[in-house]
DNA sequence: GTATGTAAGTTATCCCGCCTAACATAAAGC
DNA sequence: GCTTTATGTTAGGCGGGATAACTTACATAC
């Protein structure tokens, strides 16, 4: 717990009006002042200090044609920053992109990832670099979404996948790039893009599901960090059942042994018939199922958001998870549970990372 | 989210400050000064306006010898104020009791729980009364823990084991009784009582074993809600396993039907030899670890805590429920898992409640 | 036993942030 | 054209924390 001054409630009531802004859109400013209890006087100094910075504009005046003194709107300077993103959860690939502050991706850059693990982060400070550089405006900062164990200060404790460990990724981007740098576990980046832009509610589950297997929590509204900054690592939660695999970490029926990309597809091809096909993927969200039921009661869950390939996630495989869901769990509690694939595709762990810099840096999600 | 203001900041202090002498004990306004960030001025101050509110009292001057003025030991009046708490969880007695500001048990009182669910309200209420007369300085709150869905407004959703389902319970006993009244369910308490008083880190689990089951889990310090305010209701969770017994909920391997005090003693009961009760508790620790391997691993949990009957959970239940958790999670991170039974004893819940009030009224925890 | 140094706590004054009250501005309605 | 209604601004006040300078009270050195 922290000492609190006067400044902070200024600040947070900047952030309250920029979140405001950001989930309504444009308002007045006497708008503002009724939504967030703040007097008129109040928030005129506040939308003009955020006026200064460049972070709010005017639009236009309201078109309601009524009694009184017509409304100045006021918006988010949606144009006047940009934010960049580095996804480095892919197989082969670094990817990056610029977005707009409202998540959207406006350009878009792949470059493959080095084999070496020291020359990763030279690819992605070059990559950075590269994003930021394409930019006529501002750049509010840079988010990046990484496999592996990361602390709050953005040291990725162990990434086996890239060969990283106590590697000090966001210190060393900061030193080298001059904007602010958030770095956070892929998966807790994912279900940060699905809460902010796919509409999920404060407890919600994003399962990650490619060539390893992850989730990213959120209770509360708030990201699950876990003891050692290791909340949502799933993927070696052993599941019995006939069959079950053995996984590279030694033991018998991980979870992601039953149904990582590369588990699947294994399984798909020595498969002979369609009929067999589906045995495989109903057999995988019953696996899934099995591992998230506890899950889902202790955290009292309503919706588990799949990321991933949608051919392999999408049918068979989601309705198996969510049946075994319902069968494990108690009926009148979860009945509504609701499994569903992500929208947010391949861009998921982009997106997630550009709301953690409007998180960090604004105070907005 | 909410306005801030600058007597927000105050609010916050004064909980800081509050917070340091809990936790440390008597301190001088210097000490609490470097502690927290603020001036001595502005510390002189808050101590004045909490000695005015009689929350706390100087102590006596600081034994150091050393330059300089002496310090003025100040420290929480633990004397000031009592709390009053009361277990709805037993099967067939209410429990109340007057505690210190310390969490001590001071006065015990318990009555029989009404069989009817419509008379165990005013039976409360009754209860209530008769522990805040008996107070000679002021009773600071009432903490409840109650089992069922409870929801951050103290309304008792569903309560079973009582018969009450949308009962106003916090509102309806704030009316009778003029202090201020939280209610929560008895295994979130439970898990408050841990992390206060018996030193629990962050990120802990208690599991109650009783007549049900059911969980309270802390995340990052603070008590998981969920989105249906049913966190923690994991008895309802199937394992599946030899024998598998049937639920009363019709479901066949809920955790409850395996591993409630009920379901064990009937099992130990038609157990020959001892051997035999071994392995049904060994069985048991077995299905609850299967059961908590995916929430320790998605919640990167450290600590489980176990709240029941030392006889049954105490030695083969509990090494049998962490080895089972060691095995079927990764084991450099889940390795220091520890799984141990609580020391609160059956003033668990009590206790709890008893945080809930401090935390409440004081911000203190 | 007096001077010096050190640390606790207080007093005076300032800045910052929000509030209330009053006012200027600009439209609609009669 | 006057009233009504609503937006946004100006003026003045209060609470909360900060800095600077002071008083108080001890230990120690000479």
């Amino acid at each position: 717990m922290m000492k609190s001054l006067p400044q902070d409630a200024r600040e947070r009531n900047r952030s309250l009006v920029l979140q405001k802004l950001f989930r309504r859109g444009a308002m007045s400013r006497a708008d503002l002042a009724r939504e967030t209890g703040l007097t008129r006087v109040t928030m005129s100094e506040l939308v003009a200090s955020l006026i200064d910075d460049h972070y709010v504009h005017e639009v236009g005046i309201s078109e309601l044609r009524r009694p009184g003194k017509p409304a100045v709107l006021v918006d988010i300077a949606r144009d006047g920053h940009r934010i960049v993103a580095i996804d480095l959860s892919g197989a082969s690939m670094l990817a990056g992109a610029v977005l707009s502050l409202d998540g959207d991706v406006l350009t878009r850059l792949r470059v493959p990832l080095p084999e070496r693990s020291t020359e990763v982060l030279t690819a992605t400070i070059a990559l950075a670099q590269r994003l930021i550089a394409s930019c006529d405006v501002p750049v509010l900062g840079l988010g990046v979404g990484s496999p592996g164990i990361i602390d709050d200060r953005g040291v990725v404790l162990a990434a086996p996948n890239i060969g990283w460990g106590g590697m000090e990724l966001q210190s060393r981007l900061s030193d080298a790039l001059a904007v602010p740098v958030l770095v956070a576990n892929d998966a807790n980046a994912a279900v940060l893009a699905e809460r902010t832009f796919g509409g999920s509610q404060d407890d919600v589950v994003v399962v990650r599901v490619g060539s390893g297997l992850g989730a990213g929590l959120l209770t509360g509204g708030r990201p699950l960090r876990g003891g050692r900054y290791a909340a949502g690592e799933i993927g070696h939660v052993t599941v019995d059942g006939e069959g079950a695999p053995r996984c590279a970490c030694g033991k018998v029926g991980c979870l992601e042994a039953w149904l990582s990309v590369p588990a699947l597809h294994g399984r798909l091809g020595s498969s002979s018939s369609e009929q067999e096909k589906v045995a495989v993927l109903h057999q995988a969200g019953e696996r899934l199922g099995t591992a998230l039921a506890p899950v889902v009661a202790a955290l009292d869950l309503a919706e588990i958001v799949l990321s991933g390939p949608p051919d392999l996630l999408g049918g068979v495989f989601a309705r198996a998870t969510v049946d075994t869901l319902r069968a494990r769990t108690l009926a009148p509690f979860h009945d509504d549970v609701s499994v569903r694939l992500s929208e947010q595709g391949d861009d998921i762990v982009l997106r997630g990372a550009a709301v953690m810099v409007l998180s960090s840096v604004l105070g907005v999600s």
